[in-house]
DNA sequence: GATACTCCACTAGATCATCTACCGGAATGG
DNA sequence: CCATTCCGGTAGATGATCTAGTGGAGTATC
């Protein structure tokens, strides 16, 4: 992957967006760490950078909450890999995160933008 | 002020995004925290809170950064009140951070709503 | 078969913005 | 006088993130 010219964004603004990120990512399937992660980034059009000491503890925080769940897998590549999957509750979690960053992105934007 | 029924929305998702607001918002001219605080909470239409505990740190934050200044006056309400007006630096970090913005809400819709 | 490299998961420690829950003072209204 | 409102502020905790690592297992190279 080549180096990027862009700062990473993760932090800077958006705590918390990470969640409702890996969420979406895997409503269209089970995937791993570095798949998640690989996808975000290719998504984005590598605006939004993924590190790892961000993903993982955002995985586990997530499985803790009931919102995924994971098993031992092995990936594309042959390798041990553990996989996550979209619960029941997770995908409800998914639909009201992303209404509440659209109502937020409407609020931000008046200010920024008043009629 | 009326009670809202909205959850507060600040610090669930969005860290540094008040800064951005309050740039905006003395963008128009010089204010003191409450109206600053008043003004984001009205045009955002009640969907984002300011917390006193979130307000006053980062409009310090944002004077040591050379962004705002601000001068002791008296209020609407003739009470004594800390003035803050954007600096030159203060206004290129706007322009900047909208623009960062934007850009960060486009990169999430990408992945939230793939072409 | 030794070595280097990639893939994958994980963590400790620090940083930093935010929230909760306070305090203090000065003006206003009853 | 007393309560309330307006205004600025802080201490301590929380919680997500980043930096900078560790370790192990498969793969490629020599």
């Amino acid at each position: 992957m080549p180096k990027r010219g862009n700062q990473p964004i993760q932090g800077e603004m958006l705590q918390g967006t990470l969640d409702l990120l890996i969420l979406k990512t895997l409503g269209v399937g089970p995937a791993h760490g570095h798949t998640i992660a690989y996808a975000i980034e290719r998504q984005s059009e590598d605006v939004l950078q993924v590190e790892h000491g961000s993903l993982y503890p955002a995985l586990h925080r997530l499985e803790d909450r009931g919102w995924i769940s994971s098993f031992w897998g092995t990936s594309e590549n042959n390798r041990r890999a553990r996989y996550y999957r979209l619960t029941p509750l997770g995908r409800k979690q998914l639909a009201a995160q992303t209404t509440r960053w659209d109502e937020i992105v409407r609020a931000v934007n008046r200010i920024l933008r008043p009629a």
